[in-house]
DNA sequence: TGACAAATGGAGCGGCGCGCCGTTTAAGCG
DNA sequence: CGCTTAAACGGCGCGCCGCTCCATTTGTCA
């Protein structure tokens, strides 16, 4: 890559996470070019797609993802040890508001540049969930497909403006829904 | 309202409900006026904004699920009650892939034509939540809000065709998050 | 320094939702 | 019945969008 092109790239990729940050993952790509000080032409030709663009940004984040199970693979409770990745997970996909629909099409779609790193989202969750299924702290009628599935459903309904101040909540709810073996209930005293 | 005006308004919305059943609710308005055979301002006209159009679509089937939650409150059962409406409001959700999105900005917009459609779909889940929970049937710590958000996420997993095959599945899960306290855990047997 | 492949950027294409406005038409009245 | 008039009409035009194409510029290396 000649070296203006390696600037080019890397300034688009730097302005694109500022504005995308800000107005969610849909944002307008010809205002990411003009903010950049490009042409259009060449925001496609470094990044064809949305979603090219779009996993550019987020590799990084994916794969420490993924490392992080790795690490928590040898915590103590497993619960736990899920219940920490998928809170984590779902701060990731919040990076980017409204980058969860892609994603969940991209799993089912090879040809799309974010397929493999939602792969390998899913495969890192699955290995969590598992673990927990084996020492009896998680449902077992679950696979990693429906982890990712809520995974999905809690990041989109932290997207959503109106749902945000429950989002919290929402989450716990699910998460006992996951975790459901664990206690058999919560606690009256700790409910809200 | 002049003859010819009644006619193309309901010849719209008859043309309107065909493409945005198969489309989803994020088709082209022009297509409609296109295949309704009628000018963009007609179709504007009569339906200012995509949620003027939803409402005028859902209307119905909304009066129906508030009726249907008045009904259920009469049923043995609160929480088999709770659930059939759950059900039924999120088949009702499907008539129109997409639609759970504006539904959920509407709700906090009151400015939105789908504002009272959907406050009045949250107020009758609300009324259902609220028997069975008196009931000690369901989760203490919910309100309608929250209902509404679990049923936008169901509905939302529902629109995504790789999630499509676990919906199902995805529902009885959350099912049980809500209705942890009727059997403290799914039977061993019934499991998938 | 010259040649050339690589990279550029912006005009252009077909799409979108929607506002505007000159034209047509239904409907009530003398 | 014909006239009038307000209501309804349709589609052009605006500013967006993602994306393609290609004449022009620029970095690189012999």
């Amino acid at each position: 890559m000649r070296s203006d092109a390696r600037k080019n790239y890397d300034h688009i990729l730097a302005v694109a996470r500022d504005l995308l940050s800000g107005e969610g993952a849909d944002a307008s790509l010809r205002d990411i070019a003009r903010k950049a000080g490009v042409g259009d032409g060449t925001l496609h030709r470094h990044f064809p797609t949305r979603e090219a663009l779009l996993e550019a940004l987020l590799r990084t984040s994916f794969d420490a993802l993924a490392a992080r199970a790795g690490e928590l693979t040898r915590c103590e409770q497993a619960d736990e040890a899920l219940l920490s990745w998928l809170r984590e997970a779902i701060v990731v996909t919040h990076s980017y508001k409204g980058v969860i629909t892609p994603m969940v099409a991209a799993i089912a779609d090879e040809n799309s540049a974010l397929h493999s790193s939602c792969v390998d989202l899913r495969q890192a969750g699955a290995e969590l969930l598992q673990r927990a299924q084996t020492k009896g702290l998680a449902r077992q009628d679950m696979d990693g497909n429906d982890l990712f599935a809520l995974i999905s459903a809690l990041a989109w309904l932290a997207d959503q403006p109106p749902l945000v101040p429950r989002a919290d909540h929402l989450f716990e709810i699910i998460s006992d829904a996951i975790l459901s073996r664990r206690t058999g209930g919560v606690p009256e005293s700790q409910r809200a």
